[in-house]
DNA sequence: CTGAAAGCGCTTACAG
DNA sequence: CTGAAAGCGCTTACAG
């Protein structure tokens, strides 16, 4: 192994010098910067990594919690870790992918010094892991966000997200119009955060059409899955017959509402129309009738997440990041008029 | 921050014995353990990993390198990678994702001695990565194979996976059976590996057969993309129209081939068998009708690469490691009998 | 069974 | 503009 010892040598100068070189760090005379890159380039010399963050006291690694990876991400969040990673990459970051469920275990990884700073996912309102975070005391960014609004975050505007959806499905004519969430083993009130402003903000964006139609909300929390969503085509079938339209913010479940729709002789825009938020519209492509979906702005918030915590540990910037993105309307053929028998 | 330093000081010991215990790697009195063991407990010390790396020379770092992980991977290849981020977390390593396409970026990267070992997906036949890697001298695993053997890898085993797709369809009653691949951007005979060893088994798995109805092998390389299914779909149409059977290996397709078809006025399966191979069964049930799916065992194999990968480092096995896996027959609703007009 | 000490390959005040 | 040297927090022969 070459190193800086070696090319100081070759270039008859100090390793300090070489290292200021390197790093940029101090004006070095000309010449003598030639003679030192002349070296590296002879030696082929690349800077370890490890010896520099030790002497540094900074790693240049960060760490990607998620609960849910080991089970099966959905394509959104998988859009985030790769735009995180590669946002990090060209910024000479590396981020490491830490599957911890287990509070215990992140503060542990967390106190090891291995990593500069943390992305954290799958926020809850009230997250214990933020707090462990925080009692670490190394950095970190939200990819969502807890109720404090002091902490670091990047987020889906999903008041806005949903308003749009539903807005959406209004100018089609739609009064009755339900919402699909996603059940989780989390207890009630502690579901991340996603799930809990996503029903709110359907509260507000069906709240005056409520009061006209004189219909109580209609919202239905199933499973992640095909399965799920073939129960929620049921539910909905059985509870709410008069929701002529549904937003979905569950992409797992997307097929199988559905598919269970159809089965139960609904079809899709006619009987029933379907919006699908904050997911991917490759997603949406897949299914048939294609889906109309509000794309989710994963491949840039992954990226702002990256950087802002990499802001942040350069001391870039100054204050808090607090980014909300909502999603994009992705036209496609799920959503229709209402049915006229149904039209109120 | 507290240091190994400060343990042995409150234990009245060098900082010797207290690596010595920690690493389990002398023994040591039982009750100058417990001394330390108690010092650790009440500092809450936790070695730092990076002073280890330098100290001892291993980081304990893994790396992942796969070319289109910033495009939109699918579904088999997240399980890999998830799992092995997985695996390696167990054996107390962590997995750096590097989204990587450039030999050279590859090169210094591995060069910075920040990882101990590397995992390389999308492994082409002849791919100069792989001499890269041999170059760089850093222990690695292929998650596929290249032509040379003797290289340590774990891959699924397409031989016998497209063979048992074709027996499926075959007692199904088809003699007339496409193969649909995916098309890259890599030169003809670049391609992964998994396309060209696909496409060997299916002319091998076929051979008989269309020896005796003699006609000639029926290929469609496609993108993976829904557009790319439906491509598959009209050129089956126009070009092959005596095929009752399709062999999918193009998990991005799968969608975008039933759509397609059906929007050609064939119906699944009663004109058209399609059995989906190398993908995952949550796939095959978000289409309609659910497809028949060979699963890939990605679950496992991204684990037992890692593990491989580990044991070689730690010189826990004598021979490079070759594991072949088949993918899992899943019924589902698109494989039945041919259509009694086209049977031959 | 335990310790003193060298060393891993860098960075960074400090001095000149 | 350049260098000598301390130090980052560990591991690991070596000696006793």
């Amino acid at each position: 192994m070459v190193t800086m010892r070696d090319v100081a040598e070759r270039a008859n100068v100090s390793i300090a010098t070489v290292s200021f070189v390197i790093n940029g760090t101090k004006r070095v005379a000309p010449q003598t910067r030639a003679r030192i890159e002349a070296a590296i380039e002879e030696l082929d010399y690349r800077r370890n990594v490890v010896a520099r963050a030790l002497a540094s006291s900074r790693t240049r690694i960060l760490a990607l919690l998620h609960p849910d990876l080991e089970a099966r991400p959905n394509a959104t969040v998988i859009q985030f870790v790769m735009s995180a990673a590669h946002g990090a990459r060209e910024r000479g970051y590396d981020l490491v992918l830490w599957p911890v469920n287990d509070d215990e275990q992140m503060s542990h990884l967390l106190a090891g010094g291995l990593v500069d700073g943390a992305l954290l996912m799958e926020v809850r309102i009230c997250d214990s892991r933020v707090d462990r975070l925080v009692e670490s005391r190394v950095p970190f960014a939200l990819i969502g966000r807890t109720e404090n609004d002091d902490l670091p975050y990047v987020d889906i505007d999903f008041a806005t997200t949903i308003d749009q959806a539903v807005g959406h499905l209004r100018s089609f004519g739609h009064e009755r119009i339900a919402l699909v969430t996603q059940r989780t083993k989390a207890a009630p009130g502690d579901e991340p955060g996603r799930i809990m402003r996503a029903e709110a903000a359907y509260l507000d964006a069906t709240a005056a059409l409520r009061r006209r139609v004189r219909r109580p909300p209609a919202v239905i929390a199933v499973e992640g899955t095909s399965a799920g969503g073939r129960e929620a085509a049921r539910t909905l079938h059985d509870d709410f017959p008069d929701a002529t339209a549904v937003v979905l913010v569950n992409e797992g479940a997307s097929a199988g509402l559905v598919k269970g729709s159809r089965a139960l002789g609904r079809s899709i825009p006619d009987d029933l129309s379907i919006i699908s938020a904050s997911t991917t519209r490759e997603l949406g492509e897949m299914i048939e009738p294609s889906l109309t979906v509000m794309a989710a702005p994963a491949p840039q918030l992954g990226r702002l997440a990256a950087d802002a915590l990499i802001d942040q540990l350069e001391g870039v910037q100054d204050t808090p990041p607090h980014l909300l993105i909502p999603c994009t309307l992705v036209p496609g053929q799920s959503v229709g008029p209402p049915p006229e028998g149904r039209r109120r």
